[in-house]
RNA sequence: GCGCCUGUAGCUCAGAUGGAUAGAGUACAGCCCUCCGAAGGCUGGGGUCGCACGUUCGAAUCGUGUCAGGCGCGCCA
């Protein structure tokens, strides 16, 4: 039984009986503020426009019309005009009860109106190891499935592989120029190439297989690349120059640049999803861009868009009409060179996304591609596609702070902060749950020095204190479990008592709040006050009474409350520890 | 210049569908273990919700303008 629909089968009985023509949606809201009861509702006032009447006086009406409740002990109109429930003590302490017969599917929601929905999250390129910037995608994304499975959901986890691009092709010279360094030839590094230490780690393992396989001399390699100047505005020739030793790469290595290519992809990749299975993270689907070419999906979706006459040639190169669509200008999807855009594969990616049947897909990026967001919901109108069924959720940035001076980071240059390194040092549980104490678009402060201390200044610890406690003191009872969800709850009866119990059940609606909107962090504030509120009580009365129905009663609430704190640590990927 | 995000207590941040006296944590001051875990609890002070105007019974929340900070505006990915 859930409380809060019956009340809305009350207010709505009495609005038919009270206006029988006036429609509304009716809300309840649990107050704040004790004083105002259990639950309250502001039906009146939203009505009193279109009756043109005093607020509490239709709100008078309302409570005359409506019907009695076994679950509903009084109803008060209060304020400019709310209608204040206040529920018996037998729906008080329902959801105690509920949630020690459910257990772990307490707060789940059933199949009614399930969907099918992929979540595509990190997707990060994998020219070196995740960072700490990655590790809020990470962690954001993989809490968000997990309430989506929790809300009832059938979620597909995916990564999108960049596997096709030019970064790769960095990569890969990057490697090999680390390989040629090693055995003797001195071609000078490029400072917008690879920087990493792991770079020199793939080139030392190519060599210990391979010896002097892939060596050839330093001139030749330099032979056709642009030599790197600097013209008088400042600008250089840096980028032209590293596309140069990639050409030069691919020319001397023949088919054996396709070794390195791969080698350093397989590593990265192999190294990536280590790296997230450690951090709690399963993707169910590693989706290859590659594959999107290989199997002409780019080339197909490119002549879709074409035939649908969204396409147009200017200075040789095709560009998409995205400007139809509300984007500040049109996109190149076709290059002069007859080479495809990112954004080509992008199309041909999110167009496959919705053959596979998703009746939703969300995005989790990061905010710095904002401007993207335009052109791929106009592609996919243009080819016809539901685009509604996209969301697009944008992950702001992360800064690291250490010792109260900011770290600055650049992929490239190698100087980052590693997710690997961040786990290490705050631990797998705080990591995951600092990151989902922002709401996503909210850029985000990572405090080092503070999350490294062992201190109650890490909230989840606070959490995890409540669980570890109530498991402490279960182990000091001698009632029987299996035995507590037929306990009778009637002797609860103080106010602490009432607000944890509310707290309880509250629960599935946070679920469902939080997964309607993509908001796991207000998961992670829930859990929190639960875990306040039941420290408050804990402290205030003693469970393990002599009075045997008491302490029941008492042991009951604790151990609901105690199934909610671990199935909500469940969804945010965190522990719940018996002991700590 | 244009676009997106943000602006709430000293600091870090919550505030779903517009609602009642705007809430936590932290810091600061004081108190609570002969008693189930003190990694805890209780009490207290602390606010021009960036600013202005508008919409209405009612605005931190919606609209317009403005100021400040972050990010983005490639035939890169």
């Amino acid at each position: 039984m859930d409380i809060r629909s019956h009340l809305i089968d009350l207010l709505r009985t009495a609005l038919a009986s009270v206006a029988p023509n006036v429609t509304a949606d009716i809300h309840l809201e649990r107050p704040k503020e004790a004083t105002h009861g259990d639950f309250a509702s502001n039906l009146a006032m939203q009505i009193a426009r279109v009756l043109k009447d005093n607020p509490r006086k239709i709100a008078e009406r309302l409570v005359r019309e409506l019907p009695v409740s076994l679950y509903v002990d009084k109803v008060e109109v209060a304020g400019a005009g709310f209608l204040n429930f206040r529920l018996s003590q037998e729906a008080k302490v329902a959801a105690v009860k509920t949630a020690l017969q459910l257990g772990e599917l307490f707060g789940r929601n059933g199949a009614s109106h399930k969907k099918k929905i992929q979540v595509e999250f990190v997707s990060a390129n994998p020219t070196g190891p995740l960072h700490v910037g990655h590790g809020r995608g990470a962690s954001y994304g993989a809490s968000l499935a997990n309430l989506l499975s929790f809300a009832g959901h059938q979620v597909c986890r995916e990564y999108y592989v960049n596997d096709a691009g030019r970064q790769m092709d960095i990569l890969a010279v990057s490697t090999w120029l680390r390989y040629l360094d090693f055995h003797g030839e001195k071609v000078p590094f490029p400072s917008n190439a690879y920087q990493g230490d792991y770079v020199r780690d793939m080139a030392r393992q190519i060599s210990d297989a391979h010896g002097d396989r892939y060596v050839h001399p330093a001139p030749a390699v330099m032979a056709c690349v642009p030599p790197l100047k600097t013209a008088d505005d400042g600008s250089t020739n840096a980028e032209a120059h590293l596309d140069g030793l990639i050409a030069s790469a691919r020319d001397l290595l023949g088919e054996e640049w396709e070794y390195i290519h791969q080698h350093a992809l397989t590593e990265q990749l192999a190294d990536c999803r280590e790296d997230l299975e450690e951090f709690g993270i399963h993707f169910d689907c590693w989706f290859s861009e590659r594959a999107l070419y290989d199997t002409g999906m780019v080339e197909k979706v490119v002549t879709a868009l074409e035939k649908r006459g969204h396409l147009y040639v200017q200075d040789g190169a095709k560009w998409f009409r995205s400007t139809a669509f509300g984007d500040e200008k049109d996109r190149v999807v076709q290059r002069e060179n007859g080479l495809f855009t990112y954004f080509a594969s992008d199309i041909a990616y999110h167009a496959n996304k919705f053959e596979r049947g998703f009746d939703r897909v969300i995005d989790i990026w990061g905010a710095d591609h904002h401007g993207y967001v335009p052109r791929v919901r106009g592609a996919l109108k243009a080819l016809g596609l539901a685009e509604e069924k996209l969301d697009v959720t944008l992950v702001q940035f992360v800064s690291l702070f250490r010792d109260g001076a900011k770290v600055s980071m650049s992929t490239r240059a190698g100087s980052y902060v590693t997710l690997r390194e961040l786990r290490e040092e705050v631990g797998l549980d705080a990591a995951r749950f600092f990151y989902l104490l922002r709401k996503s678009d909210q850029a985000l402060d990572f405090d080092l020095t503070l999350a490294k201390t062992e201190s109650a200044d890490n909230p989840v610890y606070y959490i995890q204190y409540a669980h570890a406690r109530i498991s402490s003191v279960l182990e000091q009872w001698d009632g029987n479990l299996a035995e507590l969800a037929t306990t009778d709850l009637s002797v609860l009866s103080t106010d602490r008592e009432f607000a944890l119990c509310a707290h309880v059940a509250a629960f599935p609606e946070i679920v469902m709040m939080a997964s309607t909107d993509l908001a796991p962090h207000a998961l992670a504030f829930y859990l929190r006050e639960l875990a306040a509120d039941f420290h408050g009580w804990y402290n205030a009365e003693r469970l393990l009474v002599t009075d045997t129905a008491l302490c029941n009663a008492r042991i009951a609430l604790a151990v609901a409350v105690q199934q909610v704190l671990k199935n909500g640590l469940r969804i945010l990927g965190v522990t719940a520890p018996d002991s700590m």
